[in-house]
DNA sequence: ACCTGAACACCGTTCAAGT
DNA sequence: ACCTGAACACCGTTCAAGT
């Protein structure tokens, strides 16, 4: 006979395994991908591993040391190849959209990553990587040191900004949000706001990924002109 | 004679008045700048007013309307001056100056900036300010367009870096902090880490201002280089 | 009309006690 | 040694009831 136990694990979960760290992990994780972070509670984890919410301190200290090795393990998923001067500028580019992709996998993670500075294992790799293509690109050290922060956290806003439309705010999409602030620009006073209102189209023109390439390719480019300097 | 309640008013906080949104936006930065954004409740603000939770929905939808309130009259602190093409660089660098300065006297006031993208009354003046000192620069104007949103968030990502410094995490100053960091950075293995490794003090080297600074020239740098092509 | 008491359905974290 | 029941001190939000 199966009891109700048993049947629950099979369906809704992988078996019961004793607790650990990696177990937690992925539990939220679980819940991370279901229902965002705000679903990430000591108690559903705990719930997700058919225990308490005590137990759960028997190996992490508390939530946010389980969000920032979540985040780690995200971070850990991103795929780095090996730096080409021949393609460096595209290789920067499909490093930061991995960061992206792979944060909007998991919506709500990004907040993790902006209020901890990542420095886990998996962190590091990536900033190495970073590193080596930005240098393969000609950019000088200190500028290629300070743009393993800024990169980074042009990826993680943008991330962000999926996030806040992936939890449909007010019910609306990417496309009706940005239709509705384009109103309000166009509305806008021309004699108080008379740059606003000229640029209303301007200011929403493109969609994310669009802006986030912009940004990318403004940033490397100061990094070049800051490399001569 | 003075009863308790005026002792304590007059003490502790300004006279009760009947309520509104605007008291509650000012009891919720008192806790703010007091205790930061997580003591930033429902129930803590309606004590702030002598008052009880439910008392709070009378003019505020939720936590995160009254919030995104708070922000917007914490950007609304910030000074915005005519656009000046002789000093334009210097311009854009005092106004992200100051939102990162108007940000760190709210701590966490920056998290609800990046998850609710700003669009009070007070952000489109700050807006406007950009754009007109950008094109004041000779920034083209879908560069300028872009602009207004990656500038300011360099600017909150900067923010929310000092809140992490405010808060003593682990008790550690920023100094101690980014001398762990470099310790560990200079500590990695050379043959799996060898950039990293190599640039551990370009990594650590300069302050949050000097970082901040190099970014905004860096992102200055880009935009004018888009607006030549 | 404006305000609120009381309740509902949750939280993170601790610690004494169990196995 | 590892785990957990029960409790402590909180949350946001709702709604019927009061003034």
């Amino acid at each position: 006979v199966s009891t109700d136990a048993q049947r629950r694990s099979t369906r809704d979960r992988p078996a019961k395994r004793p607790l650990s760290v990696d177990a937690e992990i992925e539990a939220g994780l679980r819940v991370l991908k279901a229902d965002g972070l705000e679903a990430v509670t000591m108690r559903r984890v705990a719930a997700e591993l058919d225990t308490g919410p005590a137990s759960l301190y028997v190996y992490v200290a508390n939530r946010n040391e389980l969000c920032t090795a979540m985040l780690d393990r995200v971070i850990g998923t991103i795929e780095v190849e090996p730096a080409d001067p021949e393609r460096w500028r595209e290789q920067v580019h499909r490093l930061l959209n991995a960061m992206v992709a792979a944060m909007n996998a998991h919506p709500g993670i990004a907040h993790v990553a902006l209020a901890n500075i990542p420095t886990g294992g998996n962190a590091l790799v990536g900033a190495e990587a970073m590193l080596a293509t930005l240098r393969a690109g000609g950019i000088a050290d200190q500028p290629a040191a300070w743009a393993c922060d800024i990169l980074p956290l042009l990826a993680t806003a943008t991330a962000i900004e999926g996030d806040i439309y992936s939890a449909r705010v007010n019910g609306e999409t990417e496309e009706e949000a940005i239709e509705r602030v384009g109103a309000a620009f166009r509305s806008l006073p021309a004699d108080r706001f008379p740059n606003l209102a000229a640029l209303a189209g301007a200011m929403t023109s493109g969609d994310g990924d669009e802006r986030f390439a912009f940004a990318i390719d403004c940033m490397l480019d100061g990094l070049l002109a800051a490399s001569r300097r």
